[in-house]
DNA sequence: GCCAACGTTGGC
DNA sequence: GCCAACGTTGGC
C-alpha cells in the first residue's frame, strides 16, 4: 500500500464537500509531474487530502477505489476515484509549516516543489505523521 | 494581494 | 527546437 499526497483549493473543493459526497471523482490533474503520480495510483492505496490556500494543511485521508484513467473530456488530463476514509478535525491538522519546521523532509515535493498538485508521500513522512499521533490506517 | 517558481504557448 | 512572453499555482 502506498501513500500519496493530494492538493485541493478548498475554494473549489474542500474536505466539507468529500465529507457530503463521501466518494468523488477526483480530477483536473494536468501538469505532467502530477500525472505521473496519480498514475500510479492502485486500487487500496491512501491518498492525504491536503488544503492549499490559506490553510496549508492536511485535512483528511482517503482511499483509492477507482483506477487512474485518462478523463475522456479533456485528454492531457487524468482521473481517479476517491472514497474517504477520515477527516482531521482542526487540533490534528498538520501544518506544511508545522513539516518544514521538522527540517526533515527538504527532498519532500510538498516542501520542494510547492506547486505540485499530486505527489508520492515518502514512507518517512508517514511514518512521521503516525509519530505525531495521526491515524493514517 | 504579491511574488517566486514553474508551465505553456507561439513566433521565429 | 528555442526562447521570450505570458499564465497559473500556491505560500506567505
Amino acid at each position: 500500500m502506498t501513500y500519496f499526497l493530494a492538493k485541493t483549493d478548498p475554494d473549489c473543493y474542500s474536505i466539507d464537500d468529500f465529507v457530503k459526497e463521501q466518494e468523488t471523482v477526483w480530477d483536473g490533474i494536468r501538469n505532467p509531474a502530477a500525472v505521473l503520480a496519480i498514475k500510479s495510483w492502485k486500487i487500496g492505496d491512501r491518498v492525504l487530502i491536503y488544503h492549499s490556500q490559506g490553510q496549508a494543511c492536511i485535512v483528511g485521508l482517503a482511499e483509492v477505489t477507482g483506477a487512474p484513467h485518462p478523463d475522456p473530456k479533456n485528454e492531457k488530463s487524468w482521473v481517479g476515484t476517491l472514497k474517504l476514509i477520515r477527516t482531521y478535525p482542526e487540533p490534528q491538522r498538520v501544518t506544511l509549516r508545522e513539516i518544514k519546521a521538522t527540517g526533515l523532509f527538504t527532498d519532500f515535493a510538498l516542501v520542494k516543489q510547492s506547486r505540485l498538485s499530486t505527489m508520492l508521500c515518502p514512507p518517512e513522512f508517514i511514518d512521521w505523521l503516525r509519530a505525531r499521533g495521526l491515524d493514517v490506517s
